[in-house]
DNA sequence: TTCGTTGCAAATATTTTGCAAGTTC
DNA sequence: GAACTTGCAAAATATTTGCAACGAA
């Protein structure tokens, strides 16, 4: 169940321990939540009481670093967690809707690139105001550099 | 020059003051660039440095409210603003490369709403690691229960 | 045994707020 | 003059960090 994690700790070179354990497993049973930092800490002080929120703070930024979630930020204030499953490609795309007045955060599920707007009006009756979309990767400039530095580590 | 601030200040209700006239000018004098809220207050520093930063916060979210500014969050840490032409549709697309590494961001003038990753990663040589898009508006719950509104009002 | 990890509390950092004084219309 | 706005300092909030004790490999 957790091996998993384990594989993908020691791969990375970090250890199993109850902490991480109980985040993951806190993560895999909310699978299609957003969860904050906080609402994870709520539900393991149910569980676990001795665990600290810095360890959560903690656990959960290194579970971005190894890919294990994704952090979303829907500008509420909060980081928001989601696991992220080994194989899927689709995980990559994250579309929500995100309600100005009640703050709600709808979920797309196509994967609408095209067209979109009407689209989404249309099958979520939603009224778009606005939108943005955020690339992530690595600019020009950093890979020159990663090349570089890896001629002067041979 | 300030005319449009001071219109669009009394359409929605508020009043012109020295510290929105200096907050709109340094906005427009900035027109392409993102600048933080402490960006702003410390250019503001040089100019009038008995405007206090509460003051700025607080401007700038008057700003965003009456639409003046839109918002970006680029999860650096800061709120950014940039200042919004009267007339343009345009400015409701806002498209951005991220850097994972360098934190950097450049804009992408283009509209690319399909095919777009390929587009971007060769014409901007940026490594698209992720995307994200996110709609804002109004949802079906909110739409209906301001028609409710309007009913109980009349 | 070694070195990474945790828990606690204190520190950070950004943003918000209360309130008296000042300003706009 | 009434109501809005400002400046200051204090508060609030989310997140990070230092460090001694602990635990995994």
């Amino acid at each position: 169940m957790a091996e998993y994690l384990t594989d993908l700790l020691e791969k990375n070179g970090y250890k199993t321990t109850i902490q991480r354990k109980t985040v993951y497993e806190v993560l895999c049973e909310n699978k299609d939540k957003h969860l904050s930092t906080e609402d994870i800490y709520n539900i393991i002080q149910n569980v676990n009481p001795k665990i600290g929120i810095a360890t959560i703070y903690r656990t959960l930024l290194l579970f971005e670093d190894i890919g294990l979630v994704y952090r979303h930020n829907f500008d509420d204030g909060f980081q928001r967690y989601e696991i992220l499953s080994p194989h899927s490609s689709e995980v990559h795309q994250h579309h929500h809707l995100l309600c100005k007045q009640c703050g709600k955060i709808i979920e797309v599920k196509e994967d609408l690139m095209n067209s979109l707007e009407e689209i989404i009006e249309k099958q979520y009756n939603f009224e778009i105001l606005n939108h943005e979309v955020k690339f992530t990767g690595i600019c020009a400039q950093c890979r020159d550099k990663e090349k570089e530095d890896g001629r002067k580590e041979t």
